[in-house]
DNA sequence: AAATACTTTCAATTATTTTTGAAAGTTTAG
DNA sequence: CTAAACTTTCAAAAATAATTGAAAGTATTT
């Protein structure tokens, strides 16, 4: 396969990736871009690249930002922004699990511990008893899983490697 | 709060956190509908309670039958069919990981294999180096996270808390 | 202070996904 | 076999999300 050819497949394939992960697919693209160049990239390189425009090359650079997945970078003699994303895949993959957990995790727990002192009219009792059991199921898992992302977020890669791999294999 | 209020909270929630997660809203409404609900639902029952049309309801109701966390239920003395989730939580998530391994991480590990023969023109080699880099990088980390995801997948409740937990608590 | 180089915003457009509902299909009962 | 009960399909409509591009904003240079 030619260097052109593989690289535009990748392209793709990390942007119709992130659609399945609620990252839309240009900023996808974008990062996949970042990844593999060598060196910083500008606003204009993104657009000629990927065939956007100037306004969503702009909002899906700054969501990645966001994100903290890409960075900006001073280039000397240069005026514009140039952007670079972390290559270390193992950092990156903590980066979107440390971000899923803040905005979507968070959220569903907070609402869950709401959930818990709940009346019953009559003839409800028994709908609220099995209510209660998979609000309360459902609060203990997701207490697990924070935990254990919260453990897995501040370990370091070679803690990882040598422990839960081992366990797991 | 009162059970119905908590109830239609708790289907709203569970439909929004769903769209995060590549799982359509309407689709989460239903399973969120069939885990709180202590009989076998049918369609009628669902149209009613989501005010959504038969073909939605349909629709989604096979998505999770799918997905394997919706059963057809047989109700002695019903023509219609009848639906039911599988209550167990740690379930529900072993069951999703396994559609998702299934779905998207297996794809992405093929084409990331098919990407490890690439020719540079000229002048390319220093792109062609960095793209090689990521690449490996890539596929060596899913494909760690894939053995890690197929031993959990195999793994009992009670280990995966005893060691898992444990381990990283 | 005016021109230049660049970034950000956002209303309008375009693309994608979801939903509807009526028609077609299937199964069961009489 | 035929009607009734129920399920599935799918083209069209509605809802939602992403994208454009021109105008407004900001910072830098002359």
């Amino acid at each position: 396969m030619e260097y052109k050819e593989a690289r535009q497949k990748f392209i793709g394939t990390w942007g119709s990736l992130g659609s399945n992960w609620g990252i839309n697919k240009t900023m996808a693209q974008i990062h996949a871009l970042l990844l593999i160049s060598e060196i910083p990239v500008c606003t204009e390189d993104i657009m000629d690249e990927l065939s956007i425009s100037r306004g969503n090359a702009n909002m899906n650079i700054r969501a990645l930002i966001d994100w903290g997945l890409v960075h900006r970078e001073v280039v000397p003699g240069e005026r514009k922004d140039f952007f670079t994303a972390g290559k270390d895949i193992w950092k990156v993959a903590l980066q979107i699990i440390r971000e899923r957990r803040r905005r979507e995790l968070e959220p569903v727990m907070s609402i869950l511990s709401n959930m818990k002192d709940i009346n019953a009219s009559k003839g409800e009792q028994a709908k609220l008893d099995e209510f209660n059991k998979v609000i309360e199921d459902l609060d203990g898992f997701t207490g697990k899983v924070d935990k254990m992302l919260e453990t897995l977020l501040k370990s370091d890669k070679n803690w990882f490697q040598k422990n839960i791999i081992r366990l797991l294999t």
